[in-house]
DNA sequence: GCGCATTGGTTTCATGGGCAACCATTCTTT
DNA sequence: AAAGAATGGTTGCCCATGAAACCAATGCGC
């Protein structure tokens, strides 16, 4: 993944047919194919976002979604456990405590024990990681804002509902194909 | 970006503590970030996909890819090095060297020296490759279909005119952060 | 024709992310 | 209360993927 979509950048901004190679435009059915439309679109955010907070941050994103979930948790008095993560992040438990013990190396996020279940930990912003938070947000949400440049509100929220439908509807089918 | 879609695909089946958006609540704002929806629809698409073909014809994505490319070009008569496939499949160089090597080996795919450039080959599907692709983008198209169902013929064409334009602002914005 | 930069392709290395196995603790059943 | 199942978290292993180094062949400048 991480950053090569420069490439493409200086290939489609010229417009899709950078025909130096005499041959584009024939991209036969694979350019038209949903999934790999939906796949190189994904690609190309998620490099453009990677690279932002890394270059500002050094985090990744794993580890900059935990810390938009805590600070939201924390604007609420809640400490999560990483349970409570995996589920809002709907990332795998594994990548969820990887990048908990980065941050708790990194003394934004604090590890207290948990009172009602000695298998887990609540995780908490520190100081810290609370003013990363202050400053992280306000990135992401003007990233969004670029990205979305150009898309009129009813677009906007057509996308995303569209998204949703599909994420929807390929979880239906997967789920399907094992009873 | 594996498969890995069951884990969530029984999440949401089951319910889990989510409503029919499969937000849980305490969700704040990652939820309706859009990259991390966008990332998240992906996956859950190409996990699909990736399942699908895996089961019916032992091949990945990025194999398929080539063979959807190649059989197009086969089409017009044309053989491809993998320059252009690179270029038509918008995957690395290497991703690309590596899917030819495996159809290569499954004899899927033949190589013959390229008479115009020493250093490169041109590569064609073989007769089982044609018959694979000739199995193969039935089951793409129907997988798109699938995915599609509950999409009008308009929301259709509006979804992937806000991916490509999405996926073009995203490479913009990448591209002025170096340019 | 001889270097020098370039390009296609290949190999090697590092990294990320997932799954399975594992430990500790808690819940259930009796 | 003890045994077994289940759950939260952690570690280890493996595979997929990209970047960089590298080789071979070509094109360019002179």
């Amino acid at each position: 993944m991480s950053d090569e979509a420069s490439d493409e950048a200086s290939d489609e901004a010229s417009g899709e047919a950078s025909d130096k190679h005499g041959r584009t435009g024939a991209e036969g059915q694979l350019a038209g194919f949903l999934p790999y439309q939906l796949s190189i679109a994904s690609n190309a955010v998620s490099s453009l976002i990677a690279e932002r907070y890394r270059k500002r941050f050094a985090l990744k994103i794993p580890e900059w979604r935990i810390i938009a979930v805590l600070g939201d948790a924390h604007s609420r008095g809640q400490a999560l456990t990483q349970r409570a993560l995996t589920e809002a992040t709907l990332m795998d438990k594994v990548a969820v405590n990887r990048a908990c013990k980065v941050l708790e190396d990194r003394a934004l996020v604090a590890r207290t024990p948990n009172a009602d279940d000695g298998r887990s930990h609540l995780l908490e912003l520190t100081g810290e990681g609370r003013s990363i938070h202050e400053e992280v947000m306000p990135l992401a949400l003007a990233t969004e804002r670029d990205l979305f440049k150009g898309f009129d509100a009813g677009e906007q929220a057509k996308f995303r509902e569209l998204l949703d439908r599909m994420r929807q509807q390929a979880a239906r089918l997967a789920g399907e194909a094992k009873g």
